[in-house]
DNA sequence: TAAAACAATAGACCATAGTCCATGGTTTTG
DNA sequence: CAAAACCATGGACTATGGTCTATTGTTTTA
């Protein structure tokens, strides 16, 4: 497919995806016609722009999706690979530990309020 | 305690607790000594900027912990507070389902790498 | 075939978050 | 006292992530 479908599809903008091309996140081959330098995507890099997409709102960035998309696609040192797999896991787990200590402030902080709403 | 203090104790800059006070996370008083132009920071404020600075780990822009720290701490409007605290509570939750999902997305790529490590 | 829609590229532009630097004033300390 | 350490302010600077625009070329479609 050409990136307006692409975009349709990824419900990302075409400036995105040439941008999170351009960065290794995703690739292309060259169109079938020999006329013009359109750009032809798989459906794979549908799968791997909506892979990424969650990731960003997770707060991963560019970077590291990058090494994270090379590791899983195209490493070809498979101990590395892994090596990087398990570091970003880590890093998120622990993400996700620090968002829970702020949603505990946050339920500390909303028990105040109530308290206070109770107290009318 | 003053900003140098401050700064040693919470484990941010000079520059970026300057940056925090301006974008209103937090406040300070002027100096006992009226001689000078000093900022005087209580207690209270190095624990708001722990939780700000885990806040800010987990992603949370400066904006929204602004209206975050206005809802906690001097909200002239408790339902509307409490508003804010539960929206954010949810957004937090969500992201936390998010990032889930790319945990368990790279855990199916470790077991790829892995099963290839293993047919060597 | 001509207009409309699409594509590629480059560069400008924006917001966010933070650091760095220069200047000038104030305390601390040796 | 004098140097060193500290503080405030403002502005420049960096990096990231993304959007917008202009230009030019290619397909589609009416």
């Amino acid at each position: 497919m050409k990136i307006g479908e692409l975009s349709e599809r990824s419900g990302l903008s075409r400036d995105t995806i040439r941008l999170y091309e351009k960065n290794g996140l995703i690739s292309s081959s060259a169109s079938q016609s020999e006329t013009n330098n359109y750009r032809e995507y798989s459906d794979d890099v549908l799968l791997q722009l909506r892979f990424v997409s969650s990731a960003r709102t997770a707060g991963i960035s560019i970077a590291d999706l990058r090494d994270l998309m090379n590791a899983f696609f195209d490493s070809c040192d498979p101990s590395e690979a892994e090596k990087v797999l398990v570091a970003k896991t880590v890093e998120l787990k622990e993400r996700i530990l620090q968002i829970e200590n702020v949603i505990a402030f946050l339920d500390t902080a909303l028990e105040k309020v109530r308290s206070g709403l109770d107290e009318t």
